[in-house]
RNA sequence: GGGCGUGUAGCUCAGUCGGUUAGAGCGCACGGUUCACAUCCGUGAGGUCACAGGUUCGAGUCCUGUCACGCCCACCA
């Protein structure tokens, strides 16, 4: 069995994280309790980490996956389930790709210079020391990860997975090589995926150009017709014109040729269904190598292919006089030599989508070229399913929408990328037959030929390809282990609903692919987190908040408590200091609770209790803490930790400790042995359970008290999930009633400026409820500081010369001789009486109406008839009130 | 061009089977050296729940429409 600890020795006045959240971190760490035994006999919880990239280190959206996956990961372990959450990190292919060539850049290095494997290494080195930092980070953060199982997605094991999946998908005839168009990033010189490809509406320019026609022997002839085009120096790549087949203006055209401006190619005119007679001119230039449309077009008119470009976006040999140009400067002489020519009609102003490369923003080219796709369709159509069957759900359900409406219009995944970080494409080429071979283990030798010259495709994975198998390649597909039978589909994936389409929906397809079934059960899907203006974080805005930063100055439990308190599921949160001071003096006011509790009980646990020495007391906060025990695992249960934790917030602070550890410290100086036996039972067993609820949101402070109580058995982070016992409502009704009347003369007062030092005399007239009010008189005596207090059932005579309130059922007289201004009493008074009548005659007309008392359950009428009595009640006192004033 | 979200106190946000008098934190005002805590304690002010209709005995909550802000998707040359 473990021990616990005390972090220190002694507990300071005030609570400071710095000196204590690592310690309890490497006793956690060292514990091995991170590492869950695998059990057959029951169930387990599994969480694998969304893989934080290893371009640098951690910013603070990945503090709230922490927050949340670790909250679900404590909570079950709690519970007494195998709870797994896997740790690791992604490569990150393109992303990493680029802070490592900017890095280069600083030394005026391409990655050319150093060539593919130097290059390689070079990524190596820069993952091995992100990737330390950043499982420095999630410890930082409190994240009880199983160290033990840490993957990477290039990894041997998971590398292995991924040519087990390609060849899988390929031997199926799910993945092909094709020339299409693709998003083209000339500054990556990779293709990306639609996904990849950020549209911003820009302000262009569409440019209406003539062509002049060509007569039979392809002469020029005097007539034009005239296209219009975003992008002039595609114009280079032409290849024919369309109009729509029944469009009157150009039906006599159809069937020509025009003699493309600058390079005098001949193009077709053809009819196409595609083109819209309404936009522009209602003629379009075809450029099938440069435009996805115009590639359909060219492809059902059979028109020649010509890319004008290559992949750093320069003209090529094609553009003829303009080759060797980049994009917009040939555009930019394009332009100009045709207004020469006096073929440029117009240039009107356009505003458009241009695609920007998510990674680098520079603008998309529309290439054909030849890449690795994945056929999608037969993935998505059991993906879609597994949603709509209830196999999987999301958290918040409106996610599930915006799911289907990407599956159902989902295209061919482009897989391929041109760069050199990353999971190599496992196809090799045969130099002497020409044929691919597809292999999971590297070949020597060409599987039609047999000849060994044979090269490997150069290209490698899209990062997300080795991302979507990452619920089972991290316990270890395609093998049968044991991990995998045993955590295997995990519980949920707990992440941003920025990347349901690059990675949720991808899992959920190759999972069930690979697998037979879906990898998790439920998708949580945070908010993600903007900076106090509101804004997303980023790099570019310079907005990016290190997460180490805020733990240094309010600890990680603040930060965790203010994500997870901020909230409700999938929306975003601005984070403030202002927050996170309330969330660090919380764990401050937690501390300080604990350090009365304990001064109190001292070194030794109390024995049990005898119920019946409990008081009222004692059975008021041991039935709220009850309630609050029901009220958080229902509502952790249906995830809506905001609530859970907001709940706790509220007990600890507004009732535990603004209520019972003031009231205790009456109870201890008045009470008997037994007494003070059964309250020191009640204060620790509180505190016990304020602990034990409030782990998963603020795991430090609350093992670092707990290693503080007397007799402790093990760590917090083992320690059982509480269980609601029985709700005692008396007792919250009585205990409700004193804290009415308290109040209530804590509030006048407020109002009378009364010395928060002297203790004023004070009449209660409770009626039948006087004897329970005179059995907590030192509870108002000393709270309400009153002196001499009178309780009683009835008064023969009420005075007349006093404030007179009402506290629920209960009436108090202060006479505050001298000071009662008897006009302005029976004033009031009346005033009040007249408020209350027409709250009951608010009441009466829902009562007496049929629809009320017939349609509305009937809890609902009963408290409303409760309420017109007590209502009944008060306006009899306050009437009562008012003779006795005159 | 589709779709989604948000609009509740000065600020940041809760409010999930529609049910008394709509909550919290911060901020603000007033008062506090009560032996756990000034990272604190007590008291208070502050809201026609964006707007307009509708359904209902009853609407911040459900429906329709409008306005404002934000986001996502989309091959309009």
């Amino acid at each position: 069995m473990l021990t616990g600890e005390k972090f220190q020795t002694t507990m300071p006045s005030a609570y400071d994280h710095s000196q204590i959240e690592q310690k309890v971190y490497e006793v956690w760490e060292r514990s091995g309790i991170f590492t869950p035994k695998i059990d057959w006999s029951r169930k387990p919880f599994t969480i694998v980490i969304p893989p934080p990239n290893v371009t640098g280190e951690l910013h603070n959206g990945h503090s709230f996956q922490v927050a949340f996956e670790d909250l679900m990961i404590r909570w079950r372990r709690m519970q007494g389930i195998p709870a797994l959450w896997l740790p690791g990190t992604d490569h990150a292919g393109i992303a990493t790709q680029n802070v490592v060539e900017r890095e280069l850049a600083k030394q005026g290095k391409t990655r050319s210079d150093l060539g593919r494997e130097a290059f390689e290494q070079m990524v190596w080195d820069w993952r091995e020391k992100y990737g330390g930092i950043i499982l420095q980070q999630l410890r930082r953060l409190g994240a009880s990860c199983d160290w033990s199982r840490e993957r990477f997605t290039m990894d041997s094991m998971l590398s292995r997975a991924v040519r087990e999946a390609f060849v899988r998908l390929y031997n199926k005839g799910l993945i092909y090589q094709g020339n299409y168009i693709v998003n083209w990033c000339p500054r990556c010189s990779s293709a990306i995926s639609d996904l990849e490809v950020d549209h911003e509406e820009t302000e262009g320019k569409l440019y209406y150009v003539r062509y002049r026609l060509a007569d039979e022997a392809g002469r020029h002839s005097d007539q034009f017709v005239t296209v219009a085009t975003t992008r002039p120096e595609t114009i280079l790549g032409d290849t024919g014109v369309a109009v729509h087949p029944d469009d009157e203006r150009y039906k006599a055209l159809v069937g020509r040729r025009a003699i493309l401006p600058a390079i005098r190619r001949l193009i077709p005119i053809i009819a196409d269904p595609a083109v819209d007679p309404k936009f522009g001119t209602g003629a379009v230039k075809v450029t099938p190598a440069h435009d996805p449309n115009d590639f359909d077009i060219g492809q059902r008119a059979g028109l020649p292919i010509v890319v004008a470009m290559d992949e750093a976006a320069r003209m090529n040999q094609e553009a003829g006089p303009y080759a060797g140009l980049d994009r917009y400067e040939c555009r930019r002489r394009l332009v100009a030599d045709l207004e020469r020519d006096g073929l440029l009609v117009k240039i009107e102003p356009h505003t458009h989508a241009v695609g920007h490369c998510q990674r680098c923003n520079t603008v998309i080219e529309p290439l054909l070229s030849k890449q690795w796709f994945v056929k999608i369709k037969p993935l998505a159509e059991p993906a879609s399913e597994a949603v709509r069957n209830g196999s999987i759900h999301f958290v918040p359900e409106r996610f599930t929408k915006i799911y289907f409406n990407w599956m159902e219009n989902i295209r061919d995944w482009c897989i391929s990328r041109q760069l050199w970080w990353g999971h190599r494409i496992p196809v090799w080429y045969c130099d002497d037959c020409g044929e691919m071979t597809v292999a999971i283990a590297d070949p020597t030798n060409c599987s039609h030929c047999g000849s060994a010259n044979i090269q490997q495709d150069p290209d490698v994975l899209d990062t997300w390809f080795s991302s979507g198998l990452w619920p089972f390649s991290t316990l270890g597909w395609p093998d049968d282990s044991e991990d995998l039978r045993y955590f295997y589909p995990t519980s949920v994936m707990e992440t941003g609903y920025d990347i349901i389409f690059f990675w949720v929906a991808r899992m959920i397809m190759l999972g069930i692919e690979f697998t037979g079934q879906p990898p998790f059960r439920v998708v949580y899907l945070h908010g993600l987190l903007r900076d106090a203006k509101g804004e997303k974080m980023s790099k570019s805005k310079g907005n990016v908040v290190n997460p180490l930063d805020l733990i240094a100055k309010y600890g990680a439990d603040a930060l965790r408590f203010t994500i997870v308190t901020g909230g409700s599921p999938g929306q975003d949160q601005k984070m403030s200091d202002s927050r996170l001071e309330g969330s660090r003096n919380f764990a401050n006011k937690l501390w300080n609770a604990a350090r009365f509790v304990l001064m109190t009980v001292g070194d030794d646990r109390p024995a049990a209790v005898d119920p019946a020495d409990l008081g009222v007391t004692e059975r008021w906060i041991l039935s709220r803490a009850n309630r609050t025990v029901e009220d958080v695992t229902r509502l952790m249960e249906d995830y809506q930790f905001g609530e859970a934790g907001r709940i706790i917030y509220d007990f600890a602070w507004g009732e535990f400790c603004d209520w019972y550890l003031e009231l205790a410290k009456i109870r201890l100086q008045d009470g008997s042995d037994r007494t003070r036996q059964a309250v020191h039972h009640t204060l620790l067993s509180v505190l016990e359970t304020i602990l034990r609820l409030l782990h998963p949101f603020m795991p430090f402070v609350t093992e670092a008290i707990w290693g503080h109580l007397p007799n402790r058995n093990g760590l917090l982070v083992v320690a059982n999930w509480p269980v609601a016992g029985p709700t005692d409502s008396p007792a919250e009704e009585e205990i409700g009633q004193v804290v009415e009347v308290v109040r209530a003369i804590r509030n006048v007062r407020a109002e009378f400026r009364v010395p928060a030092g002297s203790a004023v005399a004070a009449i209660v007239v409770a009626g039948d409820r006087a004897p329970r009010l005179e059995s907590n008189r030192p509870a108002i005596e000393r709270l309400a500081r009153t002196s001499p207090l009178t309780i009683v059932g009835g008064l023969a005579q009420r005075p007349t010369e006093a404030f007179h309130l009402l506290a629920g059922v209960a009436e108090v007289y202060l006479p505050f001789t001298g000071m009662i201004d008897l006009a302005k009493e029976r004033e009031r008074t009346a005033v009040e009486i007249e408020q209350t009548r027409q709250k009951i005659a608010r009441v009466e007309e829902r009562l007496s109406s049929d629809g009320f008392v017939n349609k509305a359950p009937a809890e609902v009428v009963e408290r409303e008839r409760g309420r017109l009595a007590e209502l009944n009640e008060q306006v009899a006192k306050l009437i009562a009130r008012a003779e006795a004033l005159g």
